[in-house]
DNA sequence: CCCCGACTGGAGCGATCACTCCAATTTCTA
DNA sequence: TAGAAATTGGAGTGATCGCTCCAGTCGGGG
C-alpha cells in the first residue's frame, strides 16, 4: 500500500490493485482494518513517514554537517533508480489529502513536520542559532521535496543535483546577525 | 476543471462534479473534447501553465532582481487567502501524471520547464553566467513549489515565509567561480 | 479429540464511474 | 427565410468502485 501511494497518491489507488498486488484477499483487508482503504491509508502513510524519518536521520548522523546529509537523505529519498516512480512517498498523498480527510492531512502534515524538526535539531547541533535552525530547516525541506517533485515529472537527475548544491550553500554557515543584508544589494 | 485540477489532481475529479461545478452539458464536454476527461486535463493543465508562466514573467519584471521576483510570484502563486487549497495548480496533477499518461506528464513537465526558463532568463539579465544561471533556477524552482506543497499540507504561511527568505539568499549573488562545475553530478 | 475464536476467500450489493448515442435546439449560411 | 451545420441536454450502457456478508479454514487450549 506504501509503494502504491507513493507511485499514485491515494484516489488513483484502488482497491483491487491493492489486493492483488499484495496478495491479500478483501476478507483479510477489512478484518484488519475495520476503516477500509481509509484507515489503511493512514497506516501505510505513517508508515512511509517512519522510514523516511529514519533514513534522514541516518544521513543527518553520518554526515560532518547537515548540509552533507541532505544531500546523502536525497539520493536516499529518491529510491533505486530501477523505479519509474521514484520521489517521495508521501507528496503525492499529500496533495490531495486536504480533500480525502482531515485525518490523512494531519498524518502527512505531522510526518513533514518530523523531517524538519529532524533537519532543525541537525542544525542546532552545528551551533545555528535556534530560530535560523527552524528557518532555514523548513526552507531545506521545501528544497529536497520540490527536487523530488520535479525530478518525478521531468525525468532528470538534474534537478536533484541542482537541489544539492544549493542545500549546501544554503547550509553553509548561518545568516549573519543584525538584520539581512542581501535586501537591495 | 483548472480549478479541479489543483484542488484534487486529475484522479479525483469526477466527471459529473465537473459537469455540476461548470455549468456544461456531457454532451458540449464531449464534442469539443473529443478525447473525454485525459484530453480536457490536458488542456486544462496547459491553459493553467500559461497562466502562471503570465504571472512568473510580470513578477520578474516587475521586481528590481530576480529573488525580489520570486517572492513577490510567491504571494500569486499561493492565490488568495479565502482558498482553502491553495497552491501550485499543476502539482497535484503533476504528481500522478506519470501513471495517467505521458501526455499528461509531459505537459506538466513542460510547464515546469517554462517556469524554469524564466527565471534562468532574469538571472542571466542579473547579469548571472549562463550555467549558474539555469543551475539556480532549477534550485529556487524546486524552492518555490515545495514551500507551495508544505503550505498546502500545513495550512501555514510560515513555510511560504521562509523559502522567500531563503530565496533570497539563493539568488544575491552568483557563487563563486571555480568551485562549481555545471553539468556534473 | 473437539470446539471455539481468529482469520480468510469470494460472491454479491448498490452506487458511481467514464462514456455513447441521438433527438432537440440553436446558430450559421445562402 | 430555408436548409445545413454546429451544439446541446439527457437517458442509457457496461464496467468498476468500495464495501458487506457469510460459509469455509485454520490453529491452539480444554
Amino acid at each position: 500500500m506504501a509503494r502504491l501511494l507513493r507511485d499514485q497518491g491515494y484516489t488513483a489507488t484502488t482497491r483491487a490493485q491493492l489486493l492483488v498486488e499484495s496478495g491479500v484477499s478483501n476478507g483479510s483487508l477489512y478484518h484488519h482494518f475495520p476503516g477500509g482503504m481509509g484507515e489503511l491509508a493512514e497506516a501505510a502513510l505513517e508508515a512511509s513517514g517512519a522510514v523516511v524519518a529514519h533514513a534522514l536521520r541516518e544521513a543527518l548522523n553520518a554526515a560532518p554537517n547537515t548540509g552533507e546529509g541532505v544531500v546523502r537523505f536525497l539520493d536516499i529519498a529518491w529510491g533505486p533508480a530501477t523505479e519509474q516512480c521514484a520521489g517521495c512517498p508521501i507528496a503525492p498523498t499529500a496533495l490531495e489529502s486536504p480533500i480525502i480527510s482531515p485525518r490523512l492531512r494531519a498524518v502527512a502534515a505531522r510526518c513533514f513536520d518530523e523531517q524538519e524538526a529532524l533537519i532543525a535539531a541537525r542544525l542546532r547541533a552545528d551551533g545555528w542559532p535556534d530560530g535560523s535552525a527552524s528557518e532555514a530547516a523548513s526552507a531545506v525541506l521545501a528544497l529536497v521535496e520540490g527536487a523530488l517533485l520535479l525530478g518525478r515529472v521531468s525525468g532528470q537527475l538534474s534537478h536533484l543535483a541542482h537541489a544539492k548544491r544549493a542545500a549546501l550553500a544554503l547550509l553553509a554557515r548561518p545568516p549573519a546577525e543584525g538584520g539581512t543584508r542581501t535586501g537591495t544589494f
